[in-house]
DNA sequence: GAGTAAATTGACCGACCGGTCAATAGTCTA
DNA sequence: TAGACTATTGACCGGTCGGTCAATTTACTC
C-alpha cells in the first residue's frame, strides 16, 4: 500500500559538493539532470499519478518552477522521463543481443541476459510496469520494433541451422523469453510468502534461472522426429 | 498516457430500475456494491492513486461522504475492492485447477485456461499489475497458498507418473504457467503495433496461444534418455 | 406511534495539486 | 561595460484532494 503511506525518506540525495556547486554557480544542464533523476527515482516508486511535482522538486532540491521552464508540465517531464529510461534499457538489450553471436546458444544466452539485467535492476521491472499501465503508446516503438526484428532473424538463423525447432514463430519465442523473467521478478516480492522453507530470495533467484533456462530450451529443441513443415501457420 | 486525460466516459453506468430503486428506497447492501463497483471500474482504468473520492462518487452517483460511511477512508475502500476482486480470481482459478482431474492433460489444460481467463476479462490483467505496483502484501496470502500447494501436489502426482519430467520444481513450473499468458496480455495492446501485417488481435491470441502451448508443453515433457535423479537442487 | 439506530445529504475544512507570472540574478556576447 | 538572454526564485492562482460534521431522512423496534 505504497501509495497510502508518507514519502518518510530524507527529502533530497545526500547534496553532493557536485550538486551543491553545479546550483551555486548556475548549470542548466545539471539542473536538468537533478530533476530527471529526482522524477525517475519518485516516478519508479509511486507511478506518475502518486508523484507531485512538489515531491520532485523537493528532492531535486530546486523550485517548482524551475521543473515547468525545464519540461514544460508534468506529462511532460514523465514523457521525458520514459525516453531516458526506455533509450537506456533498449540500448542495454540490443548490445546485449548483438554480444552473443553463436547462434548455438542464443537463446540460452538471451533469456540468462534478460534476467540478470532485470535482476540487477528491479527499477526497470517497475518502470515497465508504470508504462504499460499509464500509456497507451511506445515512447520508442522504433528502437522496440528494430530489436524485434534484430532477434527475429537470429532466431531464422537458428532455425534454419536447425538449432531451433522451426514450427514456432520467432515472435513469439521472444515474447515468452521476455515474459519468464518478467514474471518472476513481477511477483518477487510475494513469492517468498509462499515458500515454506527459509531460503534466500537470491537462492530462489538462481533455483528459478536454472528450471526456467532447462524447461525453456527444452521446448525449443527440435525432436529426432520433427521433419514437418517449418513456418506452420 | 491515460492519466493525464479526463475520463470522458458517461457520469455514471446507466442508471436501470434497479438501481434507481435502490436508491430511492434505502438499501445500504445495494449502495454497498454501488460504490464498489464504481470504484472497481475506476481503480483498474486509473489505478488508487489516480482515482479521487469525487469520481467514485459521481459514477456511482451517490455522495462522497457516504463512501466514507460505508467504507471508512480512500485506503480501506482500496483494500475492499482487492479483496473482493481477489477472492473471484482465486475461486475462478482454484475451480479450473479442481476441474482438470486428469493428469495427463493437466498442464495443457491449466495454461490454456488461464490464458482464456485472461484473455476475456482484461481488467484482472490491470488490475494484478496495480496490486503489484502500489501494495506489498498480498490481500489474500491464504487462498493463493492453498491454490499454489493445490497446483503443486498435482504436478507431483504427474511427476510420479513419469508424465512431466521430474528434474523440475513444481513450484516453479506453475510460476512459468502464469508468467506466459500474463506476459502475453500486459504488453497486448503494444503488440500489435510491432506487427507489420495486419493480423486480427483474436487471430494473433489464438496464433500465440497454440505456440505457447506447444512450446511450454514440449519443455516439461520427459525426455527418453531422462532418467536422471528427481528432485534436483 | 414513539424512539432509536442507521443511511444519506450537503456544507465545509485545511492541505495540496499543477500551473502562472513578474521580478531577480547569474552568464554570455558585443 | 552595456545589454540581451535565460536560469532561478517566490508569491500566488483556482481547483481539487481526502476527510469531517451536523442535520435530515428513512427503516426498524418496542
Amino acid at each position: 500500500m505504497a501509495i497510502f503511506l508518507a514519502d518518510n525518506s530524507p527529502s533530497s540525495d545526500p547534496p553532493a559538493d557536485e550538486a551543491q556547486d553545479a546550483r551555486r554557480r548556475r548549470d542548466p544542464e545539471a539542473t536538468r539532470q537533478a530533476i530527471l533523476d529526482a522524477a525517475q527515482e519518485l516516478f519508479v516508486c509511486h507511478g506518475p499519478a502518486g508523484t507531485s511535482l512538489s515531491a520532485i522538486a523537493k528532492k531535486a532540491d530546486v523550485t517548482k518552477s524551475l521543473i515547468h521552464h525545464h519540461f514544460g508540465s508534468k506529462e511532460e517531464l514523465w514523457l521525458a522521463v520514459e525516453e531516458y529510461r526506455f533509450r537506456a534499457y533498449f540500448d542495454i538489450q540490443r548490445k546485449m543481443l548483438l554480444e552473443s553471436d553463436s547462434t548455438a546458444d542464443l537463446l540460452r544466452d538471451s533469456i540468462t541476459a534478460y534476467f540478470r539485467f532485470l535482476q540487477s535492476e528491479p527499477d526497470s521491472v517497475r518502470f515497465l510496469m508504470w508504462h504499460m499501465l499509464e500509456d497507451e503508446e511506445q515512447p520508442c516503438p522504433n528502437l522496440e520494433k528494430e530489436l524485434f526484428e534484430l532477434g527475429i532473424e537470429k532466431i531464422r538463423e537458428a532455425q534454419d541451422k536447425g538449432e531451433i525447432r522451426s514450427d514456432l514463430e520467432p515472435f513469439f519465442i521472444i515474447k515468452s523469453l521476455l515474459a519468464l523473467p518478467m514474471g518472476w521478478f513481477q511477483t518477487r516480492c510475494m513469492t517468498q510468502a509462499l515458500i515454506d522453507s527459509d531460503i534466500s530470495a537470491e537462492r530462489l533467484d538462481e533455483m528459478y534461472l536454472e528450471d526456467m533456462v532447462k524447461h525453456f530450451l527444452e521446448g525449443v529443441r527440435p525432436r529426432p522426429e520433427d521433419d514437418s513443415d517449418p513456418m506452420a501457420g
